[in-house]
RNA sequence: GGGCGAUUAGCUCAGCUGGUUAGAGCACCUGCCUUACAAGCAGGGGGUCGCAAGUUCGAAUCUUGCAUCGCCCA
């Protein structure tokens, strides 16, 4: 009853904090306590579990966040009702470089830089910055009303979940599915780390293609001059040249077989090779080989055993190697080299391209091809079993058009190069031993080499990926946090076994971004499948991203960023999120356009007033009868319709089709209950013998949707559903029984379309009250002659819903003497007795509408049934029906045309 | 260059296996402060479904080609 004394308006202030804390702190996010079994008691299914993708703990919640957290609560939240075992593990990723960059930038400030601290003061300073200011985004998840199970929260680099990186680390080098090896990798100079091959983006950019002359050695000529012109885009790697290159089927360099040019400045003899991976077309068809910093020159290295000469350093600084260029940077490199090349007239001319360029996704800086010693995962056999997950749909995504990207990847998956040149993140656990030289890997640090029993070992400085502990998370996180734990439902060549792993794993639902297939899920797949011989899930929804009003990618650099807190803030937690669950259309890019924000904002208004409107309306004491009292046709009419949007809304969920979903309680909670069922209620809560069903039905469909709202809108609903009869302390609305459809209702009201008829009749009277500019106030009165007898029956039966619905005075059920408005209808006829006030020219301009308008229907069914061949061909009950169709046309445009002479004569 | 996805009202989108006069929200126009709600109610205008051909009795829907845009990979 309190809501009476209460604003008109909604105001979501407060709710949120209020909710939440009640809800964590009684344990509403923990499974056990919603179903009262222990983890030993439960079976798989009846379970249902989600692990979030776990943000960077330096992050803070952005759209993306937002919609992919409110996603993952939807499900949640409804399986939870739905009565099952219901777990969502939080956490965070300790995230390598972004957050090594933090803590350094921190530093910077102080004027220390990460080397004079050392490693282990560093990383202290790591953990005191997580302690103090990490995970700010666990906040922001609390006020947006996640109901994780923070019990379970996780965080990569903690003991338990280090402790399993490097049991699987040890695990696959054993296997041989680890190794370390002198590779081409991508690096950053930036950060001075390596990279994976997907950590690169390539960006087209502006650059020059520079056509440079090449002296022939030992006086060769070609085309009588005594050098070859070769296009590059990077001049400043000629001064690692080794060959220069061309097609053997090449006929305008077939003479250059066995002969070699000289390297321009550094006065370096180097042959040309012939190799098939030459492009005839680019350029002039020759190509400098550089084999230490590109990867297809590599490739061409390796094969016609070439050296390798590396002229950068990991900052990307010419070296020793470069001559006089040593200790310029690559693009001061570049600049030089060009202009001493033009000096001395070797620069034959310069074409400006666009060419792909790689950068570092994280840094931005140009990458750099490099020579390096790094740590590998063998991925074919992985990458095998990750495909086998799919192929046999174990797992299956959603929509399923990803399955193909996910699997063509799968086949060009290259080695994953898993080493990481940080401080932050877990040391690999290899010793490298002075003396013989030997690498031991093992889950315990060595003193001495097991090799040769010398104590000279040194522990490789190098961490690995983030992803190849987030490659983990599915089944790290369901495993005990204590390390002696872990071994004991994890036998060393066994498959971990615990209760947690058989009811939760594998997890039932992953749900992320596209942009992380292959970073992420493809690695889960791939790591699930091996150490867990299981799939980590069952289905995975990929959602799209985010982009502003202008379809533009949101970025910081932009500006366009827009801040979820700020406007859950604004217009309330439920009405963004509802926002947000709206707006996803199934799998493509979604467009945030805030007008619907404020669509949603009234939402929550209409809502609320519902709430308001039932209560000031309730007498007081008044509880929900437990036995159904006798209900009408209309209180039946509108249960109907709330189990038809019940089913449509497990349809929706059971697909991933969040916006159907919302959008059916939206539709019925304002269409169908407010403007319909609530209008006429006015008038059945005023008859003694209607109104005790009258109340019984609404309250029985606003809890109803008040539960199908609450996935998607928690704060709003729970707080109403605590102002409504009966509620209690002990019961929340967060676990309250999802409804299920009543059989008995839908079958008897399947058969009886009276009340909508008479909502037909009361929407056609108010229309045409409106083109005739009848006065809005007007009890005018109507005369009904329905061919139903049934409908008109009802009607007679509850003339009041009429009155009620299209402000009219007496209603009357026969055909009228008089002369009046005639209202032709499909089913029979309305007369409004508008008295002397019909306007002539307004009522022949309305009935030439109505004319135009079945003139329109009449054309396309008499266009059928014209063409022999539909009567022919088409099916027998489809021709029956056009031909009444046309039948009822026909009727109706007879008496409209009766209805304009008459007026006209 | 290879692949995927789009193209329906001014804007954002529904329209699934072909078959009512192609829908919704926002925006727009008109009229209403009708004691739940003006963040509301009632009514209205607005689309030859990107273009072209084909399949079919029938195409926004299926097929092919083209155009434009976006994304991924090289």
């Amino acid at each position: 009853m309190a809501l009476r004394e209460l604003d008109k308006l909604y105001n979501p202030q407060g709710l949120q904090e209020k909710w939440y804390a009640r809800w964590e702190k009684e344990g509403f996010f923990d499974y056990k306590k919603n179903t009262g079994k222990t983890d030993d008691s439960l079976s798989p299914r009846d379970c249902y579990s989600i692990v979030i993708p776990p943000p960077n703990v330096t992050g803070s919640l952005h759209l993306g966040h937002a919609l992919n957290h409110t996603l993952q609560d939807i499900l949640i939240r409804y399986e939870r009702m739905r009565g099952k075992a219901a777990l969502w593990v939080p956490g965070t990723d300790h995230a390598g470089i972004a957050t090594q960059n933090v803590v350094e930038r921190l530093l910077a400030k102080e004027g220390i830089r990460r080397e004079d601290l050392g490693r282990e003061k560093f990383e202290e300073r790591v953990w005191q910055w997580k302690a103090e200011s990490g995970g700010m985004i666990t906040h922001q998840m609390r006020q947006l009303g996640e109901s994780v199970d923070w019990s379970m929260e996780r965080f990569t680099m903690d003991e338990g979940l280090s402790h399993i990186v490097r049991r699987v680390f040890v695990q696959l080098y054993n296997e041989g599915l680890i190794y370390r090896g002198e590779r081409m990798i991508n690096w950053c100079p930036k950060d001075k780390t390596a990279l994976s091959n997907i950590e690169v983006e390539h960006r087209e950019i502006n650059g020059n293609l520079y056509f440079v002359r090449y002296p022939l050695a030992d006086g060769a000529t070609h085309e009588d001059n005594p050098y070859v012109i070769v296009a590059t885009t990077r001049p400043e790697t000629i001064l690692g040249d080794e060959g220069l290159a061309v097609h053997p089927e090449d006929a305008r360099y077939a003479a250059l077989r066995g002969k070699f040019a000289e390297v321009p400045f550094l006065k370096k003899k180097i042959p040309f090779i012939f190799d098939d991976a030459v492009d005839k077309d680019f350029g002039t068809g020759v190509v400098k080989v550089t084999p230490a910093h590109d990867f297809n020159d590599f490739a061409m290295g390796v094969r016609h055993k070439l050296p390798f000469t590396n002229v950068m350093t990991e900052a990307a600084q010419m070296n020793e190697n470069a001559g006089p260029y040593k200790g310029l940077s690559r693009e001061e490199c570049r600049k030089k080299i060009v202009a001493d090349l033009e000096a001395a007239e070797k620069i034959e001319k310069i074409d400006s391209i666009k060419h792909s360029v790689g950068h570092s996704y994280r840094s931005g800086a140009i990458v750099e091809p490099r020579l390096s010693m790094q740590w590998f995962v063998k991925i074919r056999p992985l990458a095998d079993k990750a495909t086998e997950a799919v192929k046999s749909g174990a797992t299956e995504f959603y929509p399923k058009r990803w399955e193909n990207l996910f699997f063509d990847w799968m086949q060009k998956i290259e080695d994953w190069c898993i080493s990481r040149q940080l401080w932050w993140g877990h040391q690999i656990p290899a010793w490298y031993c002075g003396a013989c030289e030997k690498v031991t890997v093992s889950m315990v640090d060595p003193t001495e080499c097991p090799h040769c029993k010398a104590q000279a070992l040194t522990r490789d400085k190098d961490v690995l990926d983030t992803w190849f502990s987030s490659a983990l998370w599915p089944f790290s996180t369901l495993m005990p946090r204590d390390t002696t734990k872990i071994d004991a439902v994890w036998p060393e060549g066994k498959v971990p076994q615990s209760d947690m792993l058989r009811n939760f794993y594998p997890t039932s639902t992953l749900v992320t971004g596209f942009d992380i297939i292959f970073f992420w899920v493809s690695r889960m797949l791939m790591m699930g499948m091996h150490f867990m011989q299981k799939t980590p899930f069952d289905k995975v929804l990929i959602h799209s991203l985010v982009r502003d009003a202008n379809r533009q990618k949101m970025s910081k650099s932009k500006g366009n960023v827009v801040n979820p807190l700020e406007k859950m803030e604004e217009y309330g937690t439920d009405a963004f999120r509802f926002f947000l669950v709206s707006i996803m259309p199934d799998g493509k890019d979604i467009i945030y356009d805030e007008s619907r924000l404020k669509g949603y904002q009234a939402f929550c208004n209409k809502i609320y007033n519902t709430a308001r409107y039932l209560l000031m309306n309730t007498p007081e004491g008044y509880t929900v009868p437990a036995n159904r009292p006798e209900l009408s046709k209309i209180d039946l009419y509108v249960l109907d319709e709330l189990y038809a949007t019940i089913e449509k809304c497990d349809a929706a969920l059971a697909g991933f089709h969040f916006s159907d979903y919302a959008l059916a309680i939206y539709e019925f909670l304002w269409k169908t209950f407010c403007d319909q069922y609530i209008e006429m209620s006015k008038v059945a809560l005023k008859d003694a013998k209607l109104k005790d069903g009258a109340l019984f039905t609404l309250y029985t469909v606003f809890s109803a949707a008040l539960k199908m709202l609450h996935p998607v809108m928690p704060f709003i609903t729970e707080e109403l559903a605590s102002y409504l009869p009966g509620a209690s302390e002990k019961d929340l609305l967060i676990v309250a029984p999802w409804p299920r459809p009543d059989a008995d209702i839908r079958r008897s009201a399947a058969s009886d379309n009276q009340t909508a008829a008479m909502l037909e009749v009361a929407a056609k009277i108010r229309q045409v009250r409106a083109e005739l500019s009848v006065e809005p106030g007007a009890r005018i009165a109507v005369y009904l002659d329905l061919a139903d007898a049934g409908v008109q029956k009802f009607i007679s039966e509850h003339a009041g819903f009429l009155q009620s619905l299209a402000r009219l005075g007496e209603v009357h059920f026969k055909k009228p003497d008089g002369k009046m408005i005639r209202v032709v209808l499909k089913t029979g006829d309305i007369y409004l007795d508008l008295a002397a006030n019909i306007d002539i020219a307004r009522e022949k301009a309305r009935i030439e509408k109505e004319i135009q308008t079945i003139e329109k229907g009449k054309q396309a069914v008499a266009g059928k049934l014209n063409s022999p061949q539909f009567a022919e061909r088409a099916p027998a009950d489809l021709v029956e029906a056009e031909k009444q169709k046309l039948a009822e046309y026909n009727t109706r445009l007879d008496a409209l045309a009766q209805m304009l002479t008459s007026l006209t004569g």
